[in-house]
DNA sequence: CGGTGCCTTGAACACAATCAAGTATGGTGG
DNA sequence: CCACCATACTTGATTGTGTTCAAGGCACCG
């Protein structure tokens, strides 16, 4: 593995913004427990129990298609991140999540969200929350639905990198733990596809990749690629 | 024009799921008020104003890409449809919303989430209405990008199909007042290609069209359709 | 070492977009 | 009411992007 590429994703997770709109909801955060890597969290159609945050590691949550066994992936979960929003005010979770690397968690138990005895507050807090992440899916969507395959993944190394930098790492150095499949799954294609533009985009001198380590070296080309039909 | 197709779509609303969860919220609705057809509701980064609730009539909601001209449509609104759902908590709508057909609206206004003085239990309800909003769209965004434009089209048909049967229409004959460009644009594809595939459902006996009079005559086989890759 | 899983690369194919006519439809003015 | 035009829709031919199928390489681990 050439040593060059800078790891530094491994501390605990500081600030979200999840985080300050959170504070009265995570009075009632349980104690933080570990997932081994590849293991399932909530399988599929399980019971909702609460939202779990996420301290460190990486997880995915997917849906499975009856027809044929490949998955697609609808969210990855970073430290700092709420599993389980799009379930809220719902019986059951939504599809099944799993860890992609060992990872810390602790679950902010509620069956109902009238079971939380907060405040006016926390619930437009709460409002807020599931608002902002309604349209980020939203944006991702007609992103993925419209876009070709090279700006959808030049947007998502661009997506990485800043989520990188706002907490506090290098944006462009990072390792993503995740498979190439897993990739293509969360941006709706192939592996192969996936495997063939990240060779291009290093032929172009618009970054190096190495197994899972990255490093972005052209950010304002990739940027181009991602903001073009 | 074919008059064996029956066009009754033209009452006022009856019961949607919006209702029953939204009285509180309803309390609030200024008087009604009628938009002409194609006419925007909505302009692109608009202040956000309020909900408007959908009384009769037809609007769409749509994105423009910058580099091309060609919309993505986002959502269609039916009588008892909200318009603004995600864009609470937001300083600024999210696209433009333009109405299709003449529609009869209302607006329920508030600036921000904190001035509506309602209770703990109105709160809830629109967190539900959210959540539940925020499920479908995930629902449709993997179904459109997963699925070959047969099956989506077919979904479409069904979808359509069933929110008539829930107003208490016929689910079989019904009328969409959207062009045959409106579904391309809504389900990501070319319109020629919508034409192409109505043409084969209506050779393979599944539905028949006339001009945007539209009779379901095989509900299982599209279906089935619906429910492939 | 030999295996297993993941990744890369090549070749052929398929689906849907685009380009290009040609055909209805609806609205307007004479 | 009809002639006309603009727009929407349909259909065909061609192209291109990305999938699928297939083979080979590379690293990690026993």
């Amino acid at each position: 593995m050439n040593t060059s590429f800078t790891s530094s994703n491994n501390k605990s997770i500081s600030a979200s913004p999840s985080f300050n709109d959170l504070k009265t909801l995570l009075t009632f955060s349980q104690p933080l427990f570990t997932l081994r890597k590849k293991t399932t969290l909530i399988t599929n159609g399980e019971k909702f129990k609460g939202l779990y945050l996420v301290h460190s590691g990486l997880l995915k949550q997917s849906q499975l298609k009856k027809s044929s066994e490949n998955e697609i992936i609808t969210h990855f979960f970073f430290p700092g991140d709420l599993i389980g929003l799009d379930s809220i005010c719902e019986a059951h979770y939504s599809g099944s999540v799993t860890s992609i690397e060992t990872s810390g968690l602790s679950l902010i138990k509620f069956s109902k969200i009238e079971d939380l005895p907060i405040t006016k507050t926390s619930h437009i807090q709460l409002l807020r929350i599931l608002s902002r992440s309604m349209r980020n899916e939203h944006n991702r969507m007609w992103r993925t639905l419209s876009q070709s395959s090279d700006s959808r993944l030049a947007y998502f190394f661009i997506t990485m990198s800043s989520k990188f930098r706002e907490q506090g790492y290098s944006p462009n150095a990072f390792r993503l733990p995740m498979s190439r499949q897993d990739i293509a799954n969360y941006l709706c294609m192939a592996s192969e596809t996936v495997s063939r533009i990240i060779s291009r985009f290093e032929n172009e001198g618009l970054l190096a990749a190495n197994g899972h380590e990255y490093l972005i070296l052209n950010p304002e080309g990739l940027a181009n690629i991602a903001e073009k039909t």
